[in-house]
DNA sequence: ACCTGAACACCGTTCAAGT
DNA sequence: ACCTGAACACCGTTCAAGT
């Protein structure tokens, strides 16, 4: 037996999955979730620290998802680029949540601050290994970690959105253009 | 004297810009255009359309942009770098509007296909030039040019939702990442 | 502490009707 | 052809009230 405020948050990550976040409705959620339309107010501030919440449980789950791939992978350069081949999929597969965890935060949330600050750790930790094994260039760690970041998230929103050209026509993918980075990445590395 | 239209999309750009998505209503950009709440139905099929027309206005925009950085550069290499930052700096000077046009369009809209496919060949161009000039690597000049919009796309969108970590503490912007980007290709053409 | 039902001020969209 | 006013089915949020 789940709590409520489990439940509805529960609730919440499915439709938004279903329908994405315009179809996150108070109503429906405390109707899904077994209580009345307005009960949702007793567990949260409003709509947005709900979506916040569904929002801080996704970014702990990427944090897990980080360390796991840092801990299944023999070289650091195949957790780097599994890293973030996982980070494309599942932003390809739910791009809804994709959206909601990366988009403005309109609410001041601890839980999701601490989410995001811990994920981001983990991976700049990851961006130094690799740097140490030489697969990736020397130099600001923190920085080379945002351009990876930058360019699979990019490339996972814009193919999200359908606006990378044509992956039917045989141009390429979100992974690919990953794939590219790393390349010249390597040789830059010497 | 404009017409309706062009008013109820004037007005729906400026509520844009002024309060996101979320406070372009249609009753709103009626009332600031001088109709009623639903006049806007006899010139858009909806919400949607209407948003769709704001969109391809703004993609135009972008691409008479890119084409006057092409002509305005004495290289290749430093009109590829000035439309890059622009394209940054529009991104995080009119959020809502680049959340608009990069977002998932739900509307199937001639005007927008259209603006876009205009938008990608110019830009397609761009990146041939500049690898003809030797300032990229060689290659296919449609995956090149991917991989530098989505790093474009990815650093602004990070930046913009403020994701991209603390710049005030001194680590880079999506102008830097931008730079560190075309400095390891640069390197990579020999 | 947790929940409900009614109410308020909004939405997008539809429809009958006016010029 | 273009527009209006009323109406419908929704929203998020608030509030008084119940256990």
């Amino acid at each position: 037996m789940v709590s409520t405020r489990e439940a509805l948050v529960d609730e919440a990550a499915r439709l938004l999955d279903a329908g994405g976040v315009e179809s996150v409705t108070l109503r429906e959620v405390g109707s899904a979730a077994g209580v009345s339309h307005n009960a949702p107010y007793k567990h949260f501030a409003g709509k947005q620290a709900l979506l916040a919440a569904v929002a801080a449980r996704e970014l702990l789950g990427l944090d897990a998802a980080l360390t796991e791939a840092m801990q299944r992978q023999r070289s650091a350069r195949m957790a780097l680029r599994s890293a973030l081949h996982d980070y494309v999929d599942w932003a390809l597969q739910y791009p809804a949540r994709f959206k909601l965890v990366f988009g403005r935060w309109t609410i001041d949330s601890d839980e999701l601050a601490d989410a995001a600050r811990s994920a981001q750790t983990t991976f700049v930790d990851l961006v130094a290994s690799a740097q140490k094994a030489g697969a990736l260039p020397p130099g600001d760690t923190v920085r080379l970690a945002s351009l990876l970041r930058a360019l699979a998230h990019g490339a996972a929103d814009l193919a999200s959105a359908g606006h990378l050209t044509d992956a039917d026509k045989g141009n390429a993918g979100p992974d690919e253009l990953v794939d590219d980075l790393l390349d010249y990445l390597q040789n830059a590395a010497g």
